[in-house]
DNA sequence: ATTATATTTCAATAAATATTGAAATATGGT
DNA sequence: ACCATATTTCAATATTTATTGAAATATAAT
């Protein structure tokens, strides 16, 4: 994984609302959640929940779905995955040398 | 860990210039680095480094010990282990489920 | 067509963060 | 004491991000 991309998406994990948000999906699985229950959850305003979800998006950290007039989140598990091994991959200079 | 400080600690790796300097220390093994050798290879001025050292130090990712002259900023790897346990901490539904 | 529901876009403001030159501090060598 | 090296603090400015009410859009139900 590339290391601006990892930045990205550390940064955009990196805000108590959004990284609230983005657990909530992985904990509701691959169908994800409506926009809708993710607010009822959060207490925040309509268009700052949709500010922070567009975030999670732009870095391929969630996508959409629509179900009539439900929009759905998903959680991108892959690129969560990228992610902690970005991270990991250096520890074993560290792990290994001890 | 608590979902305040893993925050933080994203926000703070979330930034190309600290994530540099933090995988930097983290190749560098225990010892650490001096200041002034991450400083010779990332570009940045001299007051820009110190600004983003202090932060990753605020979150617990780096501690600093001082050999004369010379400060040495020594990554957490425990604080990463943390961070890095923390967002896979929610990926067993979604593993486990299928 | 009208109405209700779900969510977003717009526009404005507030708050936080990043960057850097200049000056200050700390340490060690002469 | 003086000088050089290593790093930080200060102060100012620029940039980015967050937040929200109001208005707009999209979909479905009647």
């Amino acid at each position: 994984m590339e290391h601006e991309l990892a930045a990205q998406r550390l940064a955009e994990l990196g805000h108590t609302t959004r990284l609230a948000v983005f657990r909530l999906l992985v904990r509701a699985g691959r169908d994800g959640l409506p926009v809708g229950d993710i607010q009822k959850h959060l207490d925040v305003a309509g268009p700052t929940l949709s500010h922070h979800i567009n975030r999670l998006k732009g870095v391929g950290l969630l996508t959409q779905r629509r179900e009539g007039r439900t929009l759905y989140c998903v959680p991108q598990m892959d690129a969560l995955r990228e992610l902690t091994g970005f991270l990991e991959s250096e520890c074993c200079t560290l792990n290994v040398s001890e």
